[in-house]
DNA sequence: TTCGTGATGTGACATATCTCACTTTAAATT
DNA sequence: AATTTAAAGTGAGATATGTCACATCACGAA
C-alpha cells in the first residue's frame, strides 16, 4: 500500500530502502468512508493527504452557503487546504469523501521533518510545488481562452476517468458554470 | 540593486554574506524598453526573471491571435514561462514590458546549482513555488465564487497600485471580460 | 417491492456579457 | 504645437449563461 507512494515519488527522484524507510515514518495511513470529512470548514488543517484509494473534492463555501469546487483528488494525488496546512490557521475549505476513501498524510511537522532530513524529498515537494503551481496557471488560461463547452472538453480529455466516477453537478461546479449549463452543453 | 534580491530572499531566510555572494554568482542583470520582449512565443525560454523596477506582462495568444494576460510582474515578482523554461521547451507565451524594466535572471543550470549548492535556496525555491501556487488557486476560487464587478473590486483591494499603472484594457484581459464590460462595471 | 433521494434533462424567462460601431479623451511622437 | 496613436466610454443588438420550475430516471434503504 505504502509501495504506491515509493512508485509515486520515484517518478521523480529515486530512493534507497532506507530512505524510504525514513520516509514511511513520517506517513500514517486513515480511512475515510464516502461523505466523510477530512478537512472541516473552521477546524485546523492537521494533514496533508496522499490519496492511495477512492476519491475527494476540495469544496469552497461562499457567503451564500453556495459550494464551489476548487480540485478533486483521485488516487495519487495530493490534497490539502494548503494555505491552512502550512500556516497552521484554520480551514477555509472542506475536504470530502465522494468515494470510500484510503489516504496517506503527514502533519506539518513531519513535513519539515522530512524536509530537513532528506534533501531529496525537499527536492520532491519542490517538483511537485511547481507542477501544482503549472497545473493551476494551466487551469486559469483555460478559463481565459474558451468558453464553458471547449472547458468541459478539455476536463473530459485531460481526466477521463474523472467524469465517470463524479456527478455532472459537480463537474459544472468544477469548471464554474451551472449544472443546467453543463447538461445543455452535451446536447 | 541586489539588494532587493537579498531583502526579498531574507523575507523566508537569513543569510550570510558568503552565501548571498554565491547567489550572486547565478544572477545578471538585465535591462529592456517599454515594449521589448523578454519572452517570445515559439522561442526557447532561457531565463526565469526577478523584476528589479519596471512592470511586465505574461501573455498568451490563442488561436484566434487574441491576447489573454496571464500575469502582471512588479518590482519583486518573479516571472516566466514556467513550463517552458523548466522543461526547456519553447515558450508558448510571452512575456513584454508595459515599462522600462530591469531585472535580474537565472538560467535553469543555475537554478539547479543554486539548488544543490545551497539548501537554503532550495528551500527559498519551494517557499516561493508553494505561495506561487496558493495565489493561482485563490484567483481560481475567486473566479468560482464571484462576478466580474467582485472580481474587479477584489483585484482593486488587493494591488491597487496595479490599477493606475496598466490600461483599463489589459485588467480587463487579466480579468477574463471584455474592455468594455470593465467600463460599464465602473458606473 | 416500495419509497425516498439524488442525478439528470429541459422549457421559459431574466440577466450578464460580448461584439461591433462610433465618439471622446488622453498620451505619445514628431 | 501639431499630429498621430492609444485608451476609455457608450449605445444597440446578439449570444451565453443563470435561475426557477417541473419531469424523469436510477439506485439504495427500509
Amino acid at each position: 500500500m505504502r509501495a504506491n507512494l515509493r512508485e509515486h515519488i520515484e517518478k521523480i527522484i529515486p530512493l534507497t530502502d532506507e530512505e524510504f524507510a525514513f520516509i514511511c515514518t513520517h506517513f500514517s495511513t486513515k480511512k475515510f468512508k464516502k461523505h466523510q470529512f477530512l478537512i472541516q470548514k473552521g477546524d485546523p488543517v492537521k494533514y496533508c493527504y496522499f490519496v492511495i484509494s477512492g476519491l475527494l473534492k476540495l469544496v469552497y463555501t461562499d457567503d451564500s452557503a453556495k459550494e464551489h469546487i476548487v480540485s478533486f483528488a483521485m488516487e495519487d494525488w495530493w490534497e490539502s487546504d494548503y494555505y491552512a496546512f502550512f500556516t497552521q490557521t484554520e480551514a477555509t475549505m472542506s475536504l470530502e469523501c465522494l468515494e470510500d476513501t484510503e489516504v496517506l498524510c503527514f502533519s506539518l511537522d513531519d513535513y519539515k521533518k522530512m524536509c530537513d532530513g532528506l534533501q531529496k524529498m525537499e527536492r520532491f515537494f519542490l517538483e511537485k510545488a511547481n507542477f501544482g503551481f503549472l497545473g493551476s496557471q494551466r487551469r486559469i488560461i483555460s478559463w481565459l481562452t474558451s468558453n464553458s463547452k471547449e472547458r468541459y472538453e478539455q476536463l473530459l480529455k485531460q481526466s477521463p476517468s474523472l467524469i465517470q466516477r463524479v456527478p455532472k453537478s459537480l463537474i459544472a461546479s468544477y469548471l464554474g458554470i451551472s449544472r443546467e449549463t453543463l447538461s445543455r452543453l452535451s446536447s
